[in-house]
DNA sequence: TGCCTGATGTTCT
DNA sequence: GAACATCAGGCAC
């Protein structure tokens, strides 16, 4: 692992997540490089009744509960994946949601992989995992290494960036830990 | 443009 | 056996 990276996760996850916006993940698939920014984020930790590690440690969130800056990929509703950056120190169960994304790079092959054009490529947790090729075989991914890069940037103005009650979900909905990049036309709809 | 619904697998009770 | 951190398509307005 990375440590600047390393150590720019090791914070909770309500901390971390409004500071990944504006971060870029750069993914490598079939010989050809994908590169999105990201503008939308949720942060779950295990204090949290909407977080997977909420009811404690389980085969399935094994990843949450390990080192930060480790991808936790999960299947849901049948046919979708969703993809978290796992965040603050070992044994304790946070990770960062990442919603939505902007294509940089690669927007062509993206569209081919999500067999769909148009605004809506990325807006969507389910949605940039498929237009990044992110499944199952990449959950524990480590993001300091190929095929999937996690590469910070400077955090963006605070004033930019808003702060709301999380969506899709039907536990602890009001707790404030969405965020996104106020205006950008890739966040998906409140 | 916006609500409603069906598809469908993994996990936990 | 129910819940689920979702999406896309259909149909009404």
């Amino acid at each position: 692992m990375n440590k600047t990276l390393a150590n720019f996760l090791s914070k909770p996850a309500s901390i971390v997540a409004p500071l990944l916006l504006g971060s870029i993940l750069e993914r490598e698939v079939d010989g050809k490089l994908l590169r999105v920014k990201i503008v939308e984020t949720e942060a779950y930790d295990q204090t949290d009744a909407a977080s997977h590690s909420y009811k404690g440690k389980t085969p399935r969130t094994d990843i949450m509960f390990g080192e930060q800056g480790h991808l936790y990929v999960y299947f849901t509703y049948g046919m979708h994946y969703c993809c978290n950056v796992v965040t603050d120190v070992d044994g304790i169960g946070s990770a960062v949601l990442i919603r939505a994304v902007e294509p940089l790079e690669g927007t062509k092959y993206m569209q081919e992989l999500r067999n769909h054009s148009g605004r809506d490529l990325t807006n969507g947790p389910a949605k940039l995992c498929q237009a990044l090729a992110i499944d199952k075989q990449l959950n524990g991914h480590d993001l300091s290494t190929s095929p999937l890069k996690l590469i910070i940037q400077e955090p963006i103005n605070p004033r930019k960036i808003t702060q709301t009650k999380r969506i899709g979900i039907s536990q602890a909905k009001d707790v404030p830990w969405r965020y996104y990049i106020t205006g950008n036309e890739y966040v998906s709809r409140p």
